[in-house]
DNA sequence: CTATATTAGTGTTTATACAACACTAACTGA
DNA sequence: TCAGTTAGTGTTGTATAAACACTAATATAG
């Protein structure tokens, strides 16, 4: 198995028959009105038309596969380094490109800040759009994708439970409320409001900010904000968060 | 990105540099003695001699990924079908293999039970070893296999609490003790054991076979097994398994 | 065959965590 | 100033988890 030898005609040969390698991304955003995800009208064969995982082909030798997605990521959404970045898995059956090679992908999960999204159109004839969830489950996607989609929102609402993630789909600063309504979206039912305060506050890791919400119709709330520094000592001590 | 041009001289050639893509399994077996890990020797360059995780190029075109893993599980063990068998993750730093290509693996995971397993000498003029897990943790493997093998213990520690994953390295029929033993030397400390029987027993997923031990210096435990299908049918319905 | 050693097997009590539940306070806007 | 809307706050019952020690069965050695 040697490496590829460029030759003259500017192509890559090797002694067996190769796998191409795509990254894909699955953004999640959350919004005002609920949780989003990421997707694109796809410019180009195979699935024209139709939309799709935000992804493309790693390049090979040159990047890490991380790297890949924060690329990709950059490309579509202007963000650089996102607040949360997890390998989702790799799918690889050899039917699941319609073109004649054989194209694994592997998926990656990325949170972003409503906060901090720039809203951007995706480069390559192919537009980037933010996806409520309910619309987005309605789609069918190109490819594989509705499996690597339906795969990363599990992934998402198991882990929400046992890890503060949520709180980096959240604005730097926000209320309670918004914690709670993120918690409910994602497990599916509503919790009680009391109960869900008091686990949060006991924690010890929501700083009270002395700010309130403003522009708003009614009283406003505090805003608090998570201390990660402190959630990183904790969880270097063997603590584990749960809600 | 057209496919690989087979030319007279047997290259596959790509209009880009490809990557190669191997798939590495971490072997897991409990043993009389505790949980072993399947590790092989390796007998060519690059690391020969060093031991290593088994594992080998995916065959493009032709296979899932998950056929690949079973296949080289196989090949190493004769087991067929595994009773577990789940993808850990992938691995693709462009230094990760020494040689001047790019290799990245996707890395599996496989659970086999003790009583199922037949030894097998490896192919491919290497050879495979059941180790202890404290003796795999001394060693250090070729690539980048240490650290594929402490997110694969990380990995199956935190999964035997919420998935009776354990059973499956369990013989079909066990005494009570043995689970408890597995338990232990996967959660790192002891636990109660009149507490841990009744939340065992109390699932109502393990049925007394009615036999009991033999060729034993002591009293004879009473032999169960677990009943999956009666637990696919609870997970059916929501139910989780926590132990 | 008796004594000793080894592991199997069994309930209760206490502490802790979770779940259910309803009102007052603050602010906005008509 | 009144009506509408959301913020914010404790207690009590219930279920789950944790702590704890003895008797029963069998093998083996003397």
């Amino acid at each position: 198995m040697g490496p590829g030898q460029k030759t003259k005609d500017k192509t890559y040969c090797y002694k067996f028959p190769m796998v191409s390698v795509t990254v894909d991304c699955v953004i999640f955003g959350w919004d005002i009105d609920g949780l989003h995800v990421l997707l694109i009208e796809r410019g180009e064969e195979p699935f024209e038309g139709q939309w799709a995982l935000p992804g493309g082909f790693i390049r090979a030798g040159e990047e890490d596969l991380e790297e890949a997605a924060r690329r990709e990521l950059f490309e579509e959404t202007g963000i650089g380094s996102p607040p949360h970045l997890e390998q989702l898995g790799t799918y690889g059956h050899p039917d699941r490109d319609p073109r004649e090679e054989h194209v694994i992908t592997v998926a990656y999960i990325a949170l972003v800040k409503r906060d901090e999204h720039r809203p951007q159109g995706g480069t390559d004839a192919r537009s980037a759009h933010w996806i409520p969830m309910e619309e987005a489950r309605r789609k069918t996607l190109a490819f594989d994708h509705d499996q690597i989609f339906s795969d990363a929102v599990e992934r998402l609402y198991n882990k929400l439970r046992y890890d503060p993630l949520g709180f980096k789909l959240l604005p730097n600063k926000f209320p309670l409320r918004d914690v709670q309504q993120l918690y409910e979206a994602a497990i599916g039912f509503e919790v009680d409001k009391r109960n869900f305060r008091k686990k949060l506050l006991e924690t010890g890791l929501l700083e009270d900010t002395q700010e309130i919400e403003t522009d708003v119709k009614h009283r406003a709330a505090k805003l608090y904000q998570f201390n990660w520094t402190a959630y990183q000592k904790r969880q270097a001590e063997g603590w584990k968060f749960d809600i």
